[in-house]
RNA sequence: GGGGAGAUACUCAAGCGGUCAACGAGGACAGACUGUAAAUCUGUUGCCAACGGCUUCGUAGGUUCGAAUCCUGCUCUCCCCA
Protein backbone atom coordinates (compact mmCIF):
# COMPACT_ATOMS: atom_id res chain seq x y z
CA UNK A 1 0.00 0.00 0.00
CA UNK A 2 2.38 2.47 1.34
CA UNK A 3 4.72 3.35 -1.64
CA UNK A 4 3.51 7.09 -1.01
CA UNK A 5 6.71 7.83 1.51
CA UNK A 6 9.07 5.94 -1.07
CA UNK A 7 8.22 7.83 -4.09
CA UNK A 8 8.38 11.06 -2.09
CA UNK A 9 12.00 10.43 -1.32
CA UNK A 10 13.31 9.54 -4.65
CA UNK A 11 11.56 12.85 -6.19
CA UNK A 12 13.49 14.54 -3.25
CA UNK A 13 10.51 15.91 -1.79
CA UNK A 14 11.04 14.71 1.66
CA UNK A 15 12.76 17.14 4.19
CA UNK A 16 11.86 16.01 7.99
CA UNK A 17 10.08 13.62 8.78
CA UNK A 18 8.51 12.54 12.50
CA UNK A 19 9.81 9.28 13.91
CA UNK A 20 6.96 6.40 13.22
CA UNK A 21 5.66 7.80 9.76
CA UNK A 22 6.45 5.50 8.20
CA UNK A 23 5.46 2.45 10.05
CA UNK A 24 1.92 4.17 10.03
CA UNK A 25 1.67 4.80 6.84
CA UNK A 26 2.42 1.06 6.19
CA UNK A 27 -0.78 0.33 8.34
CA UNK A 28 -3.44 0.89 5.58
CA UNK A 29 -4.90 3.85 3.56
CA UNK A 30 -4.79 6.76 5.86
CA UNK A 31 -6.00 10.62 5.78
CA UNK A 32 -3.68 13.84 5.39
CA UNK A 33 -3.87 17.46 5.35
CA UNK A 34 -1.65 20.22 3.91
CA UNK A 35 -3.07 24.03 4.60
CA UNK A 36 -3.80 26.58 2.47
CA UNK A 37 -3.47 29.94 3.79
CA UNK A 38 -5.77 32.13 1.93
CA UNK A 39 -3.64 35.72 1.51
CA UNK A 40 -3.52 36.25 -2.04
CA UNK A 41 -6.57 35.46 -4.88
CA UNK A 42 -4.37 32.93 -5.97
CA UNK A 43 -2.13 30.09 -5.80
CA UNK A 44 1.25 30.63 -6.77
CA UNK A 45 3.97 27.85 -8.10
CA UNK A 46 5.48 27.44 -4.43
CA UNK A 47 2.34 26.23 -3.66
CA UNK A 48 2.41 23.24 -6.70
CA UNK A 49 4.80 21.52 -4.47
CA UNK A 50 2.12 21.07 -1.31
CA UNK A 51 -0.36 20.34 -3.94
CA UNK A 52 1.81 17.54 -5.63
CA UNK A 53 2.22 15.75 -2.06
CA UNK A 54 -2.02 15.75 -1.90
CA UNK A 55 -1.84 14.33 -5.47
CA UNK A 56 0.36 11.57 -4.54
CA UNK A 57 -1.32 10.83 -1.11
CA UNK A 58 -4.52 10.04 -3.41
CA UNK A 59 -2.28 8.09 -5.56
CA UNK A 60 -1.41 5.98 -2.80
CA UNK A 61 -4.72 5.09 -1.87
CA UNK A 62 -5.02 7.63 0.46
CA UNK A 63 -7.21 10.36 1.60
CA UNK A 64 -6.14 13.66 1.06
CA UNK A 65 -7.33 16.71 2.88
CA UNK A 66 -6.82 20.22 1.84
CA UNK A 67 -7.57 22.89 4.20
CA UNK A 68 -8.27 26.40 3.62
CA UNK A 69 -7.15 28.34 5.86
CA UNK A 70 -10.53 30.88 6.19
CA UNK A 71 -9.80 31.59 9.95
CA UNK A 72 -5.56 31.10 10.08
CA UNK A 73 -5.48 33.91 7.32
CA UNK A 74 -7.29 36.24 9.37
CA UNK A 75 -4.64 36.21 11.54
CA UNK A 76 -1.30 35.63 9.83
CA UNK A 77 1.51 32.84 10.40
CA UNK A 78 4.75 34.41 11.72
CA UNK A 79 6.50 30.97 10.14
CA UNK A 80 9.16 32.48 7.85
CA UNK A 81 8.78 35.93 8.02
CA UNK A 82 10.85 38.86 9.45
CA UNK A 83 8.19 41.48 10.13
CA UNK A 84 4.88 41.47 11.19
CA UNK A 85 2.33 41.47 8.49
CA UNK A 86 -0.86 43.66 7.39
CA UNK A 87 -4.24 42.10 8.66
CA UNK A 88 -6.08 41.32 5.88
CA UNK A 89 -10.24 42.46 5.80
CA UNK A 90 -12.74 39.27 6.11
CA UNK A 91 -14.43 40.54 3.03
CA UNK A 92 -10.81 40.00 0.99
CA UNK A 93 -10.40 36.47 2.97
CA UNK A 94 -13.11 34.90 2.11
CA UNK A 95 -12.53 36.17 -1.50
CA UNK A 96 -9.71 34.05 -1.34
CA UNK A 97 -10.73 31.85 0.15
CA UNK A 98 -13.30 31.42 -2.86
CA UNK A 99 -11.15 31.12 -5.53
CA UNK A 100 -8.60 28.94 -4.10
CA UNK A 101 -10.93 26.92 -3.37
CA UNK A 102 -11.89 26.97 -7.11
CA UNK A 103 -8.05 26.09 -8.31
CA UNK A 104 -7.39 22.89 -6.30
CA UNK A 105 -10.19 21.45 -7.77
CA UNK A 106 -8.97 21.17 -10.86
CA UNK A 107 -5.69 18.93 -9.04
CA UNK A 108 -7.43 16.28 -6.93
CA UNK A 109 -10.46 14.24 -7.43
CA UNK A 110 -12.98 15.32 -4.34
CA UNK A 111 -14.87 12.37 -4.91
CA UNK A 112 -12.59 11.26 -2.12
CA UNK A 113 -10.53 14.22 -1.40
CA UNK A 114 -11.97 16.77 0.93
CA UNK A 115 -11.81 19.84 0.99
CA UNK A 116 -12.33 22.26 4.20
CA UNK A 117 -12.26 25.35 5.42
CA UNK A 118 -11.08 26.21 8.97
CA UNK A 119 -13.19 28.73 9.17
CA UNK A 120 -16.28 26.39 10.10
CA UNK A 121 -14.14 25.26 13.58
CA UNK A 122 -13.43 28.47 14.37
CA UNK A 123 -15.60 30.85 13.09
CA UNK A 124 -18.23 30.30 16.08
CA UNK A 125 -15.30 29.78 18.57
CA UNK A 126 -15.49 32.53 21.26
CA UNK A 127 -11.56 33.69 22.70
CA UNK A 128 -12.66 32.41 26.28
CA UNK A 129 -13.37 28.93 25.06
CA UNK A 130 -10.16 28.96 22.48
CA UNK A 131 -7.82 29.99 25.40
CA UNK A 132 -9.75 27.50 27.50
CA UNK A 133 -9.90 24.50 25.26
CA UNK A 134 -6.69 25.59 23.52
CA UNK A 135 -4.31 27.63 24.98
CA UNK A 136 -4.33 25.55 28.51
CA UNK A 137 -2.39 22.72 26.93
CA UNK A 138 0.46 24.17 25.18
CA UNK A 139 3.09 26.11 27.47
CA UNK A 140 4.45 29.65 26.19
CA UNK A 141 8.30 28.55 27.21
CA UNK A 142 7.27 25.33 24.74
CA UNK A 143 5.57 27.88 22.03
CA UNK A 144 8.38 30.39 22.46
CA UNK A 145 11.16 27.56 21.83
CA UNK A 146 9.63 27.51 17.86
CA UNK A 147 12.07 29.18 15.67
CA UNK A 148 9.34 31.33 13.57
CA UNK A 149 8.96 32.98 17.14
CA UNK A 150 12.64 33.30 18.65
CA UNK A 151 13.29 35.07 15.87
CA UNK A 152 11.49 37.52 16.12
CA UNK A 153 11.81 37.88 19.58
CA UNK A 154 13.72 40.59 19.74
CA UNK A 155 12.80 42.61 16.35
CA UNK A 156 9.04 41.86 18.16
CA UNK A 157 5.96 40.41 17.52
CA UNK A 158 2.27 40.76 17.99
CA UNK A 159 -0.19 38.54 20.53
CA UNK A 160 -1.82 37.97 17.29
CA UNK A 161 0.73 36.50 15.36
CA UNK A 162 2.39 34.36 18.05
CA UNK A 163 -0.84 32.94 18.74
CA UNK A 164 -0.72 31.51 15.22
CA UNK A 165 0.76 28.27 15.82
CA UNK A 166 -2.29 27.54 18.64
CA UNK A 167 -4.99 27.81 15.76
CA UNK A 168 -2.87 25.63 13.47
CA UNK A 169 -2.33 23.22 15.93
CA UNK A 170 -6.11 23.04 16.64
CA UNK A 171 -6.17 22.66 13.31
CA UNK A 172 -4.74 19.28 13.50
CA UNK A 173 -6.51 18.15 16.09
CA UNK A 174 -9.54 18.78 15.11
CA UNK A 175 -9.16 17.15 11.52
CA UNK A 176 -7.74 14.50 14.03
CA UNK A 177 -11.06 14.24 15.90
CA UNK A 178 -13.51 14.50 13.55
CA UNK A 179 -11.66 13.62 10.08
CA UNK A 180 -9.41 10.76 11.16
CA UNK A 181 -6.61 12.80 9.99
CA UNK A 182 -3.05 12.14 11.86
CA UNK A 183 -0.82 13.43 9.03
CA UNK A 184 -0.10 16.52 8.43
CA UNK A 185 2.26 17.70 5.28
CA UNK A 186 4.16 21.06 4.63
CA UNK A 187 7.15 22.76 3.91
CA UNK A 188 10.23 23.18 5.96
CA UNK A 189 8.86 26.37 7.70
CA UNK A 190 5.67 24.81 8.96
CA UNK A 191 7.52 22.52 10.87
CA UNK A 192 7.13 24.05 14.30
CA UNK A 193 3.40 24.49 13.75
CA UNK A 194 3.16 21.26 13.10
CA UNK A 195 4.61 19.34 15.44
CA UNK A 196 2.09 22.26 18.37
CA UNK A 197 -0.53 20.27 16.55
CA UNK A 198 1.14 16.76 17.11
CA UNK A 199 1.53 17.86 20.41
CA UNK A 200 -1.60 19.23 21.36
CA UNK A 201 -3.28 15.98 19.92
CA UNK A 202 -0.76 14.09 22.60
CA UNK A 203 -1.87 16.60 25.20
CA UNK A 204 -5.74 16.51 24.65
CA UNK A 205 -6.91 13.48 22.78
CA UNK A 206 -3.76 10.94 24.08
CA UNK A 207 -3.33 10.14 20.39
CA UNK A 208 -0.47 9.83 17.94
CA UNK A 209 -0.26 12.11 14.94
CA UNK A 210 2.16 12.15 12.71
CA UNK A 211 4.01 14.84 10.14
CA UNK A 212 6.52 15.34 7.83
CA UNK A 213 8.18 18.39 5.34
CA UNK A 214 8.90 19.21 2.24
CA UNK A 215 12.40 20.84 1.40
CA UNK A 216 12.66 24.31 0.61
CA UNK A 217 12.59 24.69 -3.31
CA UNK A 218 15.44 26.78 -4.19
CA UNK A 219 17.01 27.25 -7.73
CA UNK A 220 20.27 26.73 -8.36
CA UNK A 221 22.03 29.70 -8.55
CA UNK A 222 20.52 30.06 -4.54
CA UNK A 223 17.74 32.87 -5.53
CA UNK A 224 14.37 32.52 -4.76
CA UNK A 225 11.91 29.33 -6.57
CA UNK A 226 8.72 31.04 -7.66
CA UNK A 227 9.92 34.81 -9.36
CA UNK A 228 10.27 36.30 -11.93
CA UNK A 229 11.61 39.84 -12.82
CA UNK A 230 7.82 40.46 -12.40
CA UNK A 231 7.24 38.92 -9.33
CA UNK A 232 5.16 35.77 -8.26
CA UNK A 233 4.48 33.65 -10.91
CA UNK A 234 0.74 32.63 -10.34
CA UNK A 235 -1.46 29.92 -10.87
CA UNK A 236 -4.42 32.38 -12.34
CA UNK A 237 -4.05 33.00 -15.80
CA UNK A 238 -5.25 36.58 -15.05
CA UNK A 239 -2.30 37.68 -12.77
CA UNK A 240 0.06 35.02 -14.67
CA UNK A 241 -1.05 34.81 -18.30
CA UNK A 242 -0.88 31.29 -19.70
CA UNK A 243 2.30 32.20 -21.43
CA UNK A 244 4.47 33.73 -19.13
CA UNK A 245 3.32 30.57 -16.76
CA UNK A 246 4.56 28.50 -19.64
CA UNK A 247 7.83 30.67 -20.15
CA UNK A 248 8.89 30.24 -16.42
CA UNK A 249 8.99 26.47 -16.45
CA UNK A 250 10.88 26.19 -19.74
CA UNK A 251 13.52 28.66 -19.09
CA UNK A 252 15.02 27.04 -15.55
CA UNK A 253 18.41 25.85 -15.76
CA UNK A 254 19.26 22.37 -16.66
CA UNK A 255 20.17 21.54 -12.80
CA UNK A 256 16.53 23.16 -11.76
CA UNK A 257 14.95 21.39 -13.89
CA UNK A 258 16.07 17.97 -13.25
CA UNK A 259 14.47 18.88 -9.80
CA UNK A 260 11.93 20.64 -11.05
CA UNK A 261 10.25 17.33 -12.96
CA UNK A 262 10.44 14.63 -10.15
CA UNK A 263 9.01 17.59 -7.95
CA UNK A 264 6.15 18.83 -10.68
CA UNK A 265 5.27 15.91 -12.64
CA UNK A 266 4.38 12.71 -12.62
CA UNK A 267 6.60 10.92 -14.51
CA UNK A 268 8.09 7.89 -13.43
CA UNK A 269 11.57 7.39 -12.35
CA UNK A 270 12.26 5.80 -15.50
CA UNK A 271 10.30 8.22 -17.46
CA UNK A 272 12.67 10.88 -16.05
CA UNK A 273 15.68 9.60 -16.19
CA UNK A 274 15.33 8.61 -20.09
CA UNK A 275 14.58 11.82 -21.03
CA UNK A 276 17.66 13.39 -18.39
CA UNK A 277 19.97 11.33 -20.88
CA UNK A 278 17.89 12.12 -23.96
CA UNK A 279 18.35 16.05 -22.95
CA UNK A 280 22.36 15.48 -22.38
CA UNK A 281 22.87 14.44 -25.73
CA UNK A 282 20.98 17.50 -26.93
CA UNK A 283 21.18 19.97 -24.63
CA UNK A 284 20.46 22.65 -26.86
CA UNK A 285 17.11 20.79 -27.67
CA UNK A 286 15.91 21.89 -24.06
CA UNK A 287 13.95 18.92 -24.05
CA UNK A 288 13.51 18.65 -20.40
CA UNK A 289 12.75 21.98 -19.95
CA UNK A 290 9.80 21.52 -22.56
CA UNK A 291 8.63 18.18 -20.94
CA UNK A 292 8.74 19.91 -17.82
CA UNK A 293 7.10 23.34 -19.07
CA UNK A 294 3.83 20.92 -21.05
CA UNK A 295 3.39 18.98 -18.27
CA UNK A 296 2.68 21.22 -15.76
CA UNK A 297 0.88 23.87 -17.89
CA UNK A 298 -1.08 20.53 -19.10
CA UNK A 299 -2.27 20.58 -15.46
CA UNK A 300 -2.90 23.97 -14.68
CA UNK A 301 -3.99 25.85 -18.08
CA UNK A 302 -5.44 22.48 -19.55
CA UNK A 303 -4.30 21.26 -23.16
CA UNK A 304 -5.72 24.44 -25.13
CA UNK A 305 -3.12 26.48 -22.70
CA UNK A 306 0.03 24.04 -23.82
CA UNK A 307 -1.07 24.71 -27.34
CA UNK A 308 -1.38 28.09 -27.44
CA UNK A 309 1.82 28.78 -24.74
CA UNK A 310 3.64 26.71 -27.46
CA UNK A 311 2.42 27.90 -30.64
CA UNK A 312 3.67 31.59 -29.00
CA UNK A 313 7.31 30.95 -28.02
CA UNK A 314 7.79 28.69 -31.23
CA UNK A 315 7.18 31.93 -33.23
CA UNK A 316 8.47 34.44 -30.42
CA UNK A 317 11.65 32.05 -30.25
CA UNK A 318 11.98 30.78 -33.32
CA UNK A 319 13.60 32.92 -36.31
CA UNK A 320 10.52 34.71 -37.83
CA UNK A 321 11.53 37.17 -39.94
CA UNK A 322 9.66 40.58 -40.60
CA UNK A 323 8.08 39.56 -43.39
CA UNK A 324 7.05 35.68 -41.82
CA UNK A 325 5.61 38.46 -38.99
CA UNK A 326 3.91 40.45 -41.85
CA UNK A 327 2.06 37.68 -43.58
CA UNK A 328 0.16 36.45 -40.47
CA UNK A 329 -3.43 37.35 -40.67
CA UNK A 330 -5.16 39.27 -38.02
CA UNK A 331 -6.78 36.08 -36.39
CA UNK A 332 -3.23 34.46 -36.31
CA UNK A 333 -2.02 37.56 -34.26
CA UNK A 334 -4.42 37.24 -31.82
CA UNK A 335 -3.55 33.76 -31.53
CA UNK A 336 -0.42 34.10 -30.77
CA UNK A 337 0.15 37.15 -29.31
CA UNK A 338 -2.20 36.16 -26.53
CA UNK A 339 -0.72 35.91 -23.24
CA UNK A 340 2.34 38.83 -24.53
CA UNK A 341 2.04 42.02 -22.75
CA UNK A 342 -0.07 44.49 -24.44
CA UNK A 343 -0.39 48.07 -25.17
CA UNK A 344 -3.51 49.90 -26.83
CA UNK A 345 -2.70 53.30 -28.30
CA UNK A 346 -4.42 55.68 -31.00
CA UNK A 347 -3.12 56.38 -34.72
CA UNK A 348 -2.39 60.38 -33.25
CA UNK A 349 -0.84 58.98 -30.51
CA UNK A 350 1.77 57.27 -32.84
CA UNK A 351 2.16 60.28 -35.27
CA UNK A 352 3.06 62.67 -32.18
CA UNK A 353 5.96 60.44 -31.08
CA UNK A 354 9.16 62.59 -31.62
CA UNK A 355 11.29 59.03 -31.73
CA UNK A 356 11.28 55.87 -30.70
CA UNK A 357 11.72 56.22 -27.16
CA UNK A 358 8.61 58.33 -26.73
CA UNK A 359 6.44 55.68 -27.76
CA UNK A 360 7.96 52.77 -25.77
CA UNK A 361 7.98 55.27 -22.59
CA UNK A 362 5.38 57.37 -23.10
CA UNK A 363 2.75 56.33 -24.99
CA UNK A 364 3.79 52.71 -23.71
CA UNK A 365 4.99 51.88 -20.45
CA UNK A 366 7.20 49.07 -22.21
CA UNK A 367 9.70 51.02 -20.32
CA UNK A 368 9.77 53.09 -17.40
CA UNK A 369 11.59 56.14 -18.43
CA UNK A 370 12.59 57.45 -22.07
CA UNK A 371 15.75 57.56 -20.36
CA UNK A 372 15.92 53.57 -19.95
CA UNK A 373 14.39 53.16 -23.22
CA UNK A 374 17.09 55.11 -24.82
CA UNK A 375 19.74 53.33 -23.08
CA UNK A 376 18.14 50.18 -23.89
CA UNK A 377 17.97 51.24 -27.81
CA UNK A 378 21.47 52.35 -27.54
CA UNK A 379 22.79 49.03 -26.51
CA UNK A 380 20.98 47.13 -29.37
CA UNK A 381 18.73 45.64 -27.17
CA UNK A 382 15.29 46.73 -28.78
CA UNK A 383 13.77 45.05 -31.67
CA UNK A 384 10.39 46.30 -33.28
CA UNK A 385 8.89 43.89 -35.83
CA UNK A 386 11.74 41.24 -35.24
CA UNK A 387 14.39 43.59 -36.58
CA UNK A 388 16.73 45.71 -34.74
CA UNK A 389 16.13 49.73 -34.43
CA UNK A 390 17.89 52.82 -33.31
CA UNK A 391 16.17 55.47 -31.93
CA UNK A 392 15.79 57.32 -34.97
CA UNK A 393 13.49 54.85 -36.59
CA UNK A 394 9.64 55.45 -35.72
CA UNK A 395 7.28 53.30 -37.24
CA UNK A 396 5.39 54.61 -40.62
CA UNK A 397 1.97 53.37 -40.87
CA UNK A 398 3.31 50.73 -43.62
CA UNK A 399 5.10 49.38 -40.83
CA UNK A 400 2.37 48.63 -38.66
CA UNK A 401 1.36 44.58 -39.16
CA UNK A 402 -2.34 44.52 -40.40
CA UNK A 403 -2.16 47.92 -40.06
CA UNK A 404 -2.58 47.93 -36.27
CA UNK A 405 -0.14 46.06 -34.84
CA UNK A 406 3.47 46.21 -33.76
CA UNK A 407 5.79 43.73 -32.25
CA UNK A 408 8.12 45.35 -29.83
CA UNK A 409 11.32 42.90 -28.66
CA UNK A 410 13.14 43.94 -25.23
CA UNK A 411 16.17 42.45 -24.91
CA UNK A 412 16.15 38.58 -25.83
CA UNK A 413 13.15 37.32 -23.83
CA UNK A 414 10.66 40.29 -23.00
CA UNK A 415 7.63 40.58 -25.87
CA UNK A 416 5.07 43.55 -26.13
CA UNK A 417 2.64 43.86 -28.89
CA UNK A 418 1.29 47.80 -29.27
CA UNK A 419 -2.08 47.99 -31.12
CA UNK A 420 -2.79 51.00 -32.82
CA UNK A 421 -6.40 52.27 -32.79
C1' G B 1 11.78 57.90 33.89
C1' G B 2 17.36 58.65 32.67
C1' G B 3 21.44 58.12 29.09
C1' G B 4 23.37 56.90 24.18
C1' A B 5 23.23 55.68 18.79
C1' G B 6 20.89 56.12 14.28
C1' A B 7 17.39 57.16 9.82
C1' U B 8 21.30 57.85 2.60
C1' A B 9 18.81 55.25 -3.82
C1' C B 10 15.84 48.05 -4.86
C1' U B 11 19.07 46.05 -0.44
C1' C B 12 23.51 46.52 2.46
C1' A B 13 26.71 50.47 3.03
C1' A B 14 30.27 54.93 2.42
C1' G B 15 30.06 60.21 2.62
C1' C B 16 30.40 64.56 7.87
C1' G B 17 30.16 72.36 4.23
C1' G B 18 31.76 73.03 -2.12
C1' U B 19 35.26 68.54 -6.91
C1' C B 20 27.94 64.55 -4.70
C1' A B 21 23.06 62.37 -8.69
C1' A B 22 26.16 60.82 -4.18
C1' C B 23 32.44 55.63 -3.24
C1' G B 24 31.76 50.36 -2.80
C1' A B 25 29.15 45.62 -2.70
C1' G B 26 24.93 42.80 -3.85
C1' G B 27 20.73 42.64 -6.86
C1' A B 28 18.38 43.87 -11.42
C1' C B 29 18.45 44.82 -16.70
C1' A B 30 21.13 44.69 -21.33
C1' G B 31 25.28 43.29 -24.86
C1' A B 32 28.93 39.36 -26.32
C1' C B 33 29.45 33.91 -26.00
C1' U B 34 25.53 30.02 -25.87
C1' G B 35 20.90 26.15 -25.75
C1' U B 36 15.22 31.07 -24.20
C1' A B 37 20.82 26.88 -19.58
C1' A B 38 25.10 27.63 -16.43
C1' A B 39 29.74 30.05 -16.13
C1' U B 40 32.53 34.20 -17.94
C1' C B 41 33.58 39.13 -19.89
C1' U B 42 31.47 44.18 -20.82
C1' G B 43 27.93 48.08 -20.20
C1' U B 44 23.74 50.44 -17.70
C1' U B 45 21.19 51.19 -13.13
C1' G B 46 17.00 59.26 -10.21
C1' C B 47 14.15 62.24 -14.11
C1' C B 48 14.15 65.40 -18.43
C1' A B 49 13.43 69.42 -24.08
C1' A B 50 20.45 66.06 -22.06
C1' C B 51 28.25 68.63 -23.46
C1' G B 52 22.89 71.54 -20.04
C1' G B 53 18.79 71.46 -16.59
C1' C B 54 15.55 69.53 -12.62
C1' U B 55 14.21 66.72 -8.21
C1' U B 56 16.60 63.36 -4.44
C1' C B 57 20.01 61.56 1.29
C1' G B 58 13.34 60.23 7.58
C1' U B 59 10.21 65.02 8.05
C1' A B 60 9.46 70.50 8.70
C1' G B 61 12.10 74.78 9.20
C1' G B 62 16.91 77.63 9.92
C1' U B 63 22.34 79.14 9.27
C1' U B 64 25.41 79.86 4.73
C1' C B 65 27.29 82.54 -1.55
C1' G B 66 26.72 77.10 -1.15
C1' A B 67 24.23 71.50 2.98
C1' A B 68 23.41 64.47 2.41
C1' U B 69 27.00 67.02 5.50
C1' C B 70 26.04 72.48 10.62
C1' C B 71 21.58 74.16 14.03
C1' U B 72 16.28 73.53 15.82
C1' G B 73 11.45 71.13 16.16
C1' C B 74 8.88 66.60 14.80
C1' U B 75 8.30 61.27 13.52
C1' C B 76 10.29 56.51 13.75
C1' U B 77 14.10 52.65 15.02
C1' C B 78 17.83 50.44 18.03
C1' C B 79 21.03 49.99 22.52
C1' C B 80 22.15 50.74 27.81
C1' C B 81 20.55 52.02 32.92
C1' A B 82 16.09 52.23 36.29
Amino acid sequence: MNNFLNELKWRGMLADVMPGTEDWLNQGPIAGYVGFDPTADSLHVGHLVQIMLLVHLQRAGHTPIALIGGATGMVGDPSGKSQERNLLTPDTIAHNTQAIQKQMEAFLDFSSAKLLNNLDWFGNMGFIDFIRDVGKHIPVNYMTAKESVKKRLETGMSFTEFTYQLLQGYDFYYLYQHHHCRLQMGGTDQWGNMTTGTELIRRKAGGEAFAFTTPLITKADGTKFGKTESGNVWLSPEKTSVYDFYQFWLRSSDADAARYIRIFTLKSKEEVEALESEHQGAPHELKLQRCLAEDITQRVHGQEGVIMAEKTSNFLFGKASTEELKSLSEKEILQIFNGVPTFFISHSDLSSCSELADLLAVKTSIFSSKGEARRMIQSNAVSVNQSRVANDFLPAPENLIQGKYLLVQKGKKNHNLIVIQ
